[in-house]
RNA sequence: GGGCAAUUAGCUCAGCUGGUUAGAGCGCCACAUUGACAUUGUGGAGGUCACAAGUUCGAAUCUUGUAUUGCCCACCA
């Protein structure tokens, strides 16, 4: 027999092996013939820790992916992890300090440094790897894949040598973001704004006054700026000269007129710093300026700055301000003044914008071939949402999708670390050479940098399909690659991708990019985002704060993985955050050992009856009573409720509507029913049937259940087909289940009178119950009456009767009495039955007021005004009722 | 500055295309306790659905506006 609670750490780990090793992950595994259904997991960071992002990502992926398998689909679910550039090489790099070494770049140098950091990865991808496993995740391990394996590095180079052959890929000066902690240029995605304040100064210069929050540079500052129809300045004309006294001495500065400029901010004139601002080197390549360098790529200030030359820019600024005013440069300044300042998202440096020698993605460049046309990037990335090819959920994300596409710039690809997919590209004498593979002959030097990160994501749907022994042949080209994998052929576009909605810009529509460019079809048909996970307060969890964070891992070891899974899933709807703490995980651990303990019962009913479940045959499955019909319907509703639910990706739903099913229906009302008759082989095979319905939710615990209660031919439940839609014939069904209701309606209606009454609960009652067109139903359940209201004497009748000392409550219909040796407490009941009769009151006279309008009567549909008729005869009668009772109290 | 979302019971949230006597979980109150389960059972209290106007026979649900909160994007030198 079972034992008494649920214990997981007991069960997860041994079926999640059981799973494993029977193969049951890979699509082999599945029937065949009802397509496909693969999902490509975002990959964690190789050397991560499972966090709630993970774990609802994982929670999700599971539930589609079981449900596509136990449909008879093949389902693929393909798992890895990822080099994760930046964030990988810092923190090894960390380590290696932490354990004595000053800069291990240049003590290590490149290879040696990318050897350690190797190292690391496989060390620790095991952790990761057993994390996942822990969430449930039913993924084909035996596919797992890595982002910076050589078969994805062989895909990363032929992409790159395509965009590169159709110009898309160009290397040129461009402002980038500098870090200038992490060394490194970091894409416009990867830039964080933080409020800063900081003092806003008016300075003198030449003729013009001029604003700025950033003195330190404004060195080189030779041109002034103000809008072409700025009244104030039309005697100053476009190319005028002026000397003006500056920093370090006298200047020779220009006017410049550009409609960029805002005439009510400030004065209405501005000096420019085209090297270390986006916006003043849009300008000045407008206007054909001068470009100059003012800060290096430390942080630091170049000779031009003459005395303050070597200096830290936050050094330097107070001084270079204490020189200007010395010089009577200074008109005023803010103190108060709040800017917005730059920072890494990375390693949350103050980015530094430069002009550096980068390559780039045009995004912008109308020569890719989409659906017949010449498109660019953009505007493929546009037009597969756009044109429903792809289906983002929640769909208001299509707007902010839209919204990204059409500000983007060309995307910065290189990187200045050394851990990643390497620029393929060599140079010699001055020759540029892109190539898949090195070129041969003496003396070609590879570009030293490496490329973002989000470049080989980008590929990840379909190169993790890539068969890897293909890509050691150097002779295959890119087509060749994708056509001679079988598992891309079968499996790709992937069906859906799940991923939180602050990775939308970062990852998935760069894979839209770089997906439909390379293979010519979509990454996936659907997209799911789902929402972050906040703490109880609302707040971000937040690594800084260690106490506001919840580790699924913990939290797995306390109240198991199906808990953890129903907590984050149950309640969050697509797109929007949700909060997790710890009642409500402990409300779903209490489900799933309400599961557990129904389950328990119902195996001990066979043990009583000497049937062993496993021989109970799924055929076996007749309903005799009215519970046993009841339950019937109930479960085929549900069953179809869980179908289109999922099938439509509301799995919050779904989740609701299986707890409430489990709980509030087969737990309360049929296995108390059937503790008074029990129909063994229909109750096996109904809690085998919620076990179906459960598991991609819960696999765990339901795998465990199956193996007690399965037929002894039955596969696992991860293989176990799902039951199918099932259409209701209208009638039969429902009424049988309404009947059911009113049963459930007496009982209840007796215990609030007992409640009312104060009747000890152990307490046998005698009751009457009067009723015309319920009688025969009410005798045919006289016993499940008689069991669940504790009831004695039952006399069921269709006349009314003279009674003594009873409570009375009124159902449609239906007159519930309890008869009381002693005192009937007619307090009690007279508010009792007031409150309904108010509550009544009010509602006969909404019915009655809408059907004595004129213009309900004749807009409202006919169907509604019979049901609002029916309902008005019912409750007036019930309410007659009542009110008699009440003059008698 | 632009955009998106949210506002329903003490708390966390459902309520899909307008018709429900507005629901759930937690919490609260009262009662129960050897027979699946205290990780429980039974009964109960608790909401003028942020506010205002409009559309409609009918609005928590649709429209507009207001307020509050949150997020994303832009980055005014």
């Amino acid at each position: 027999m079972l034992d008494k609670a649920y214990d997981p750490k007991a069960v997860e780990d041994r079926i999640y092996k059981m799973w494993e090793e029977s193969g049951a992950f890979k699509p082999e595994s599945c029937q065949k013939g009802n397509g496909t259904f693969t999902i490509s997991m975002p990959p964690p960071n190789a050397t991560g820790q499972l966090h709630l992002g993970h774990a609802v990502m994982l929670a999700l992926e599971d539930i589609f992916i079981r449900f596509a398998r136990m449909q008879g689909k093949e389902a693929l679910w393909v798992p890895g992890t990822d080099h994760a550039a930046i964030a990988t090489e810092n923190v090894v790099i960390k380590l290696l300090k932490d354990g004595g070494m000053k800069d291990p770049r240049k003590e290590l140098g490149r290879e040696k440094l990318i050897a350690k950091i190797a190292e690391f990865v496989e060390g620790s991808k095991n952790t990761i790897r057993s994390q996942v496993r822990k969430m449930g995740s039913s993924c084909d391990w035996s596919r797992e894949r890595y982002t910076f394996e050589p078969s994805l590095n062989r895909l990363v180079n032929e992409v790159f040598k395509k965009m590169y052959d159709d110009g898309l890929i160009y290397r040129g000066h461009r402002i980038v973001n500098w870090d200038p902690k992490l060394q490194t240029t970091v894409s416009d995605d990867e830039v964080e704004y933080k409020e800063e304040k900081s003092p806003f100064y008016t300075f003198k210069y030449g003729p013009f006054e001029i604003g700025t929050s950033r003195p330190e540079t404004k060195f080189g500052d030779k041109y002034v700026v103000m809008h072409p129809d700025d009244k104030r300045y039309s005697k100053y004309k476009h190319g005028d000269t002026f000397e003006a006294e500056w920093i370090n001495g006298p200047v020779h500065a220009t006017v410049i007129k550009d409609m960029s400029v805002d005439p009510a901010f400030g004065t209405g004139v501005m000096t420019i710093t085209p090297w270390h601002d986006h916006i003043d080197f849009e300008i000045a390549e407008r206007h054909g300026l001068e470009k100059e360098q003012v800060i290096d790529f430390d942080g630091k200030l170049l000779p031009m700055a003459g005395e303050f030359a070597g200096m830290k820019i936050d050094d330097a600024r107070p001084l270079i301000v204490e020189k200007l005013k010395a010089k009577g440069l200074v008109v005023k300044s803010d103190e108060n003044y709040v800017h917005n300042k730059a920072v890494s998202q990375r390693g949350g440096g103050t980015l530094e914008p430069q002009i550096k020698l980068q390559w780039f993605i045009d995004v912008n460049k109308e020569k890719v071939s989409w659906k017949g046309q010449s498109m660019s990037l953009k505007q493929i990335m546009h037009d597969v949402v756009h044109h429903g090819d792809i289906t983002i959920i929640p769909d208001r994300f299509d707007k902010t999708y839209f919204h990204w596409i059409d500000n983007l710039r060309d995307w910065c690809i290189s990187r200045q670390i050394w851990w990643g997919h390497r620029v393929p590209v060599w140079y010699k004498d001055g020759e540029t050479y892109c190539a898949v593979n090195p070129p041969e002959g003496a003396g070609w030097q590879q570009d030293s940098d490496t490329l973002d990160t989000w470049f080989s994501s980008g590929l990840w749907t379909w190169s993790s399909l890539i068969d890897a022994k293909l890509t050691e042949n150097p002779n295959l080209s890119l087509q060749e690659l994708l056509a001679q994998s079988p598992d891309f052929q079968k499996f790709h576009p992937t069906s859906v991708m799940e991923t939180g909605y602050d990775i939308l810009f970062f990852w998935v529509a760069r894979m839209i990019l770089m997906t439909t460019y390379a293979t010519g079809q979509i990454p996936f048909k659907t997209v799911y985002l789902h929402g972050l996970i906040r703490t109880r307060e609302g707040k971000k969890m937040s690594k800084s704060h260690p106490e506001t964070m919840i580790d699924p891992l913990d939290i797995i070891t306390k109240y198991g993985a199906d808990a953890l899974r129903l907590s984050m899933i149950v309640g969050q709807s697509p797109g929007a955050d949700s909060r997790l703490y710890e009642e409500k995980i402990a409300g779903y651990r209490n489900f799933i050992n309400k599961l557990w303990n129904a389950s328990r019962f119902v195996l001990m009913q066979c043990e009583a009856a000497g049937r062993d479940p496993h021989s109970i045959s799924p055929s076996d499955n007749t309903p005799r009573s009215l519970a046993d019909q009841a339950l019937q319907i109930e479960l085929i509703t549900l069953s179809n409720n869980v179908i289109s639910g999922l099938e439509t990706y509301r799995l919050s739903d779904v989740g609701e509507k299986l707890y409430s099913f489990v709980w509030d229906f087969f737990c309360d009302w049929y296995l108390e029913l059937s503790k008074g008759e029990v129909n063994i082989s229909f109750l096996v095979n109904s809690l085998r049937e919620i076990l179906v319905l459960l598991h991609p939710y819960c696999p765990f615990i339901t795998e465990e259940l199956w193996k007690e209660i399965k037929h002894e031919n039955a596969s696992m439940l991860i293989a176990f087909p799902f039951p199918s839609f099932v259409v209701l014939a209208e009638g039969k069904g429902p009424n049988l289940r309404s009947q059911f209701q009113i049963l459930i309606d007496v009982i209840t209606a007796l215990r609030k009178l007992r409640t009312d009454q104060n009747v000890e609960p152990s307490k046998e009652i005698s009751v009457v119950i009067v009723t015309k067109k319920y009688s025969a139903l009410l005798e045919s359940q006289e016993s499940h009456i008689r069991r669940m209201g504790k009831v004695g004497s039952l006399m069921i009748s269709t006349d009314s009767q003279k009674l003594e000392n009873v409570a009375s409550a009124f159902l449609s219909d239906i007159e519930v009495h309890l008869s009381l040796e002693g005192l009937v407490d007619k307090e009690k009941e007279k508010a009792s039955l007031t409150k309904e009769r108010d509550q009544l009151t009010k509602f006969v006279a909404g019915i009655e007021g809408k059907l004595s309008n004129e213009q309900f009567v004749s807009k409202a549909p006919a169907k509604l005004i019979d049901e609002q008729k029916a309902k008005l005869a019912e409750t007036v009668e019930k309410l007659k009722k009542i009110e008699e009772r009440l003059k008698g109290l």
